[in-house]
DNA sequence: GCGGCCAGATGGTCTGACCATCGGACCTCG
DNA sequence: CGAGGTCCGATGGTCAGACCATCTGGCCGC
């Protein structure tokens, strides 16, 4: 990180090989970039778009497959108005898949990942306070509420988990955290569950974590930032304890 | 976010196509996860693999090239050893281009960005005050020495700056964040140079941001860590004041 | 022993073709 | 005249085969 890729101690470096498909995905970038292509956009056809680029099509759809790959175009077939790539109009997607391609890889550990969380937990729970609306915490505590079911399985549990949490970072208003937050949850959502599966008894945890639910919805529906935020804190020390705990002693 | 893509109101959800390179990578996503691939590890070369699997080499292209741009495997031609996809080593790769892309589209704003930075970096000041060691401060101290240079031009300026964020965001011990906080920077970093170059004396935004840098490797150093934490969020919001006012009035 | 040279393997790209799918126009029937 | 089904064209999805550029590694000659 303290030096691009191929960098060498001198002003020298590697010289690039730049790929077709690179040289496409610039272009669509620039284009992105200034303006003349927004969101909701529909891409020429493969074959109008290859012939104008000078390319072939299966290197023109390397690159259109890298860009769905990463959330920024949608590719559907078939012929009329819904066929062709069109640049996604809905922000988030690709995320989610980086993120546990890269947790799987071990480039990052579990440790990282809750950390991060708390980081932005924090902030969100601070934000959300501040500005967040009675029709949210309705929603928010609606959600609560199916928690409640003593008959609840342990996924669905998990799923409404993380839902609660999403919801909240919406109340923030800020989409980008919301989005990584998603996403992070996405990428340990498999870890998650196995740790619910080590518990001996989750029904028992899922007891303090309902309470916690509460409480944290309470100071942010109160207005109480400074509350919300050590709130939130405990929540995820306590759940990261529980869960280390039971796995590793 | 409240409901998986393609969700209906009862149980029904859209039909799933498929694709052949979306196998390919879940193939390879599985053996990620279980182990049986891991970071270091050669694929077998495109003819061998495509053959492996019963598809074609473009389709296999395809799933190469996703996974390239999502910075899951490093491909590199010639034969012998250095040839083939690799399974890459180094965490982070895809983060920026997706972000720079996302942003390009309008999917989020400066201000989330720039929010999420805050929450970040809050929480990396708090981390590196308890756990900086020695030698990181050295490296740091040195950074901001090199942007004391009165002759520096403004591009360098801004990328010792992200620089030193990005090495405090090291010091945290936190690989995930660190390279979060990094793409975001690159994400912006357009724009972080526009907003210096429509500042009329952007030499004189340089004094405050050197004496800020100072002053929270300072309370790092220290082991302070509330005041780092003080000292970042003010940095930051100095920042976003004078460049978004250069901006909008 | 050392340097240059050659062969094999691999990725990079192209051409052309065929199939599945979908939208929209058309046509038929009531 | 309207409603329904049908056909056609456009588009993406996939494949096969070929050729080129590049790189490694070993061979050959000096």
């Amino acid at each position: 990180m303290s030096a691009g890729p191929g960098e060498a101690p001198d002003g020298w470096q590697r010289v690039r090989k730049v790929r077709t498909y690179e040289q496409v995905m610039g272009q669509i970038e620039r284009q992105i970039d200034d303006g003349t292509l927004r969101a909701g956009d529909r891409l020429p056809s493969e074959r109008e778009l290859s012939a104008l680029l000078g390319i072939s099509r299966p290197s023109l759809r390397e690159a259109l497959r890298v860009l769905e790959g990463l959330g920024v175009v949608d590719v559907r077939p078939g012929g009329g108005s819904a066929g062709g790539a069109v640049l996604v109009a809905e922000p988030g997607g690709g995320f989610a898949t980086l993120l546990t391609l890269q947790l799987a890889l071990g480039h990052f550990s579990d440790h990282d990942v809750l950390h991060t969380r708390v980081a932005l937990e924090s902030w969100v729970a601070e934000e959300a306070a501040q500005r967040v609306q009675p029709e949210q915490v309705a929603t928010m505590s609606a959600l609560l509420d199916r928690m409640d079911d003593p008959a609840i399985a342990a996924a669905e549990f998990n799923a409404l988990d993380a839902e609660f949490h999403v919801q909240l970072a919406r109340a923030s208003g800020n989409a980008l955290t919301s989005h990584l937050m998603a996403s992070l949850r996405t990428a340990i959502r498999r870890r998650m569950e196995e740790a619910y599966d080590d518990l001996p008894d989750w029904r028992a945890t899922a007891v303090t974590v309902r309470a916690e639910h509460r409480a944290i919805l309470a100071a942010v529906a109160d207005h109480d930032e400074a509350l919300a935020v050590t709130r939130m804190r405990e929540h995820l020390e306590t759940f990261w304890s529980i869960g280390s705990g039971g796995r590793a002693g």
